[in-house]
DNA sequence: ACAAACAGTTCAACTATCGAACTATTTTTT
DNA sequence: AAAAAATAGTTCGATAGTTGAACTGTTTGT
């Protein structure tokens, strides 16, 4: 690919991204309950769908250090929407798990963020829709491998 | 389209994209000098590309409220990478504009970027890379639109 | 002229993040 | 089996970013 076409790529895609990414948070944000931040939503959404979850999984999965990942469950935690669950058998690790509360608030805000991003996706077609995001799982399993001086 | 097909792509779209959004943001915090933060770095990259630029200029962008971006502004203004120039002919504005220093370090740290970009993104065709980035323009349109029932 | 609108700042409160030091447990090594 | 290293998680102090309300000063509109 030539440089100058690789340009223009890199500029479009960074200016794309950078409307989808602050917008989409943006609709998020105003989406959630007063007391629910965007990513106290990510998180208990995560909780949700990955059963016996710890801060060290979460950790690597959201990319950031243990102690920010104490302090959102600690938040959690105060707001009663998840728990702590020590494993008996390893006791150094403990098992985070959504509370009742916790439970149905992240249901139904899921399904609100389904049907918000359903609002703007519909108005792609469904092949275009497929072939979109198969190219964006591309993207991202690029993103996701280690970034070593590779060429060509 | 079909429910179910748009709930599969929402949860593949979102999979995808919340990969590529962390990811990103982490490759460029890496790639930050000490002194600066991946936000100040784009307000810098903003005040570069777009002369004239003032505080409300820079909300609207960024999407956030006019005192997040005095506390920018203010910080960038301590390093000495920005400087406050007030608007002789209307004495309610402050025009941004970069010292050399900024510019300087705005533009090497813009190159490094497109490198940075560019080492992941060429792994795409041409032919490929365009199609993408022609859907997540019209995506990023897409989600600048307002959305039913939604204000401005 | 005076009220309304506008540009920007200040302030207090909060969330998120980091890194280093720390506690408490395994697991590994010697 | 005792000592050392690794692991899981927390605490603490610092900083960045954000919000919203109150505020200053300036311009505009009626």
């Amino acid at each position: 690919m030539k440089s100058e076409v690789l340009a223009e790529i890199i500029r479009r895609y960074d200016q794309a991204n950078f409307i989808v990414e602050k917008r989409l948070h943006n609709l998020l944000k105003e989406m959630m309950p007063p007391e629910l931040t965007v990513d106290q939503f990510m998180t208990l959404r995560y909780i949700r769908h990955n059963k016996r979850v710890t801060s060290s999984e979460l950790s690597d999965h959201f990319f950031v250090g243990r102690s920010s990942i104490t302090a959102i469950i600690n938040r959690l935690v105060d707001k009663r929407l998840i728990e702590r669950h020590p494993d008996p058998s390893d006791r150094r690790v403990i098992y985070l798990a959504l509370t009742k509360e916790g439970e149905q608030l992240s249901l139904q805000l899921e399904e609100e963020m389904k049907e918000m991003l359903g609002r703007y996706l519909r108005r792609f077609s469904e092949e275009e829709a497929f072939l979109f995001i198969e190219m964006y799982e591309r993207l991202a399993e690029v993103f996701m491998q280690p970034n070593e001086g590779e060429e060509k």
